[in-house]
DNA sequence: ATTAATGCAAAGCATTTGCAATAGA
DNA sequence: TCTATTGCAAATGCTTTGCATTAAT
């Protein structure tokens, strides 16, 4: 395994990064920044970097998926907010334990496991009453 | 909103199945049976069903989307064996009112709630042992 | 008679892949 | 030098869409 100019970036620009990011977010990136890395290889190292476990797929709603790096930070499960695209991160111990338990029960061997709720956030909803219909 | 022979063996097709089911499938299911929908049709008609609220969108990993009904069946969560493909649905009330409450705490309106836990199934785990490496 | 719904073929989109050119080791 | 990696362009797979045709009300 070669540690190219291009994996050098596309690393550097994932762990710039502390939410979520796409791979054509980071190819953008590169564009605006001037440098040459293409989105092939953009995916090609993406794909690299969560099978070696540095980075992680998250929430891939209809299509595009998306990335976040994996520091040691723990995990966390999702809101995304169907109107703004907002995604609030949030952990809650008590529902960690509760899916250790069902897959016990169920002799899984989780491998991943993600919580996504969708739904309206705060904001948006505010903005929904003040248009009002 | 008309009443077509198509939309009424999409229906149909739909809730015969109790399990998954994808348009592709269904698709084919019509083909074999010799009647005339198409694939575009197929996916016109579940995008409105699940409007309506008479199926659910679920776990499209990786693009493709598989849908269930909705009969008035509760809401239920999934287990994906990442080897079979084999999935399994469960339920536990004590997690649906943790995340409840979490969104109360976010002023997060849930229009959707999904958990996945991807891993490996008691069988195929046995299996694996079987091969040895 | 209207006008919504269909089927087809073509477009779309994110992602993957084949292959010749390039550049690490 | 040798072979992994790149970039391009074409292919992929699922899904959506434009448009002329068909059919439900």
């Amino acid at each position: 395994m070669r540690l190219t100019a291009q994996r050098r970036l596309v690393l550097q620009e994932a762990f710039r990064r502390s939410a979520h990011f796409t791979a054509e977010q980071l190819h953008e990136q590169f564009h605006n920044a001037g440098v040459s890395v293409s989105l092939s290889t953009v995916y090609r190292t993406l794909g690299l970097l969560s099978q070696v476990g540095l980075i992680r797929e998250v929430l891939q709603c209809r299509g595009m998926a998306s990335y976040e790096t994996v520091f040691g930070q723990d995990h966390h499960d999702h809101m995304l907010c169907v109107r703004c695209g907002k995604v609030i991160e949030f952990r809650d111990d008590a529902i960690e334990e509760l899916q250790r338990k069902i897959c016990r029960e169920h002799g899984f061997t989780a491998t991943e496991h993600r919580l996504g709720i969708r739904g309206i956030c705060r904001e948006c909803l505010a903005a929904e009453h003040h248009e009002d219909q």
